[in-house]
DNA sequence: AGAGAAATTGCATATAATAGCACTTGATGA
DNA sequence: TCATCAAGTGCTATTATATGCAATTTCTCT
């Protein structure tokens, strides 16, 4: 299936209207494949769509995070970055010190819900997340 | 030792000057024992230092949270919540139905701190989460 | 106590993200 | 196909946060 069909259809199945400007949005950021800020999202998506402003990608992008079709993540520069999720899960640890960012798969966060669901019944989503701290390299007094 | 001599003596210990404005900021923080949002410590601050300014309040907060003596979080209000933090760690489980938060103890973001260095050799900062999801009354079908 | 360097502040301004509101459009079903 | 209506959009205004820069203040060293 491609983009812009998945697109139609998951916003549909979920009782939204499936709107060029979402479709622009969406798929524009489905085919990328990785993380886009919502400035970059407008450029890209204008190219369809040239009125399209930048409260209708952020207004996308909250409805698209509530039915977790895209994540988002505060990775440590000015903008927030989003991402097309789909089924797949996955999370990123950033280097305080270089800045450099590792991809993670969802296993470790994966645990930390079962956790919290058999400890307080709390059935939590953990769809993307931005964990800070200092990576190896830089411990070893590496500048990274 | 009281709010204010701790604030003076860590900043000091960190090469960071222990100024008037940020010793009534962080003193109001580490005093108020709670979440308090950029503004409120604003008035409350303003209340030691009249021409006190917001910027001065997020650049102190700031700085602060680099020598992790304060944690951050978005609670899912429109504005970032502090907290002072000292030596303890703890983090929020947030219900995004009823909206209920409810206070975690640090040892379950430990143990993912503890693997994610076993197996990345990552040194996370887990200092204060806020984890969304549903709580245990809201899948009962309750409103919380 | 006083000089000097460097960090910090206030002020003005910029940027990122959100919200209100009237108008438009997509989905539905007759 | 067309009428209906809630959902969505553009536009504007607002809020939250960050930044540039000159003036001020803290800390250190003498
Ligand atoms: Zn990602
Ligand atoms: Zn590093
Ligand atoms: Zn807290
Ligand atoms: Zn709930």
């Amino acid at each position: 299936m491609g983009c812009e069909e998945e697109v139609v259809t998951t916003l549909r199945k979920a009782g939204q209207k499936a709107t060029p400007q979402r479709i622009a949005v969406l798929s524009a950021l489905r085919h990328s494949g990785r993380h886009m800020t919502a400035s970059e999202l407008l450029a890209e998506a204008k190219r369809q769509i040239p009125v399209l402003e930048i409260s209708t990608v952020y207004r996308t992008l909250a409805a698209a995070k509530e039915l977790r079709l895209v994540g988002e993540a505060r990775m440590g520069t000015g903008e927030v970055e989003y991402e097309w999720l789909g089924q797949n899960r996955h999370h990123h640890l950033i280097c305080r010190q270089c800045g450099q960012v590792e991809r993670i798969e969802d296993t470790y966060l994966a645990s930390l819900a079962i956790a919290l669901f058999e400890n307080y019944g709390f059935r939590a989503d953990l769809d993307h997340f931005a964990i800070f701290g200092i990576c190896r390299n830089c411990q070893k007094g590496g500048r990274g």
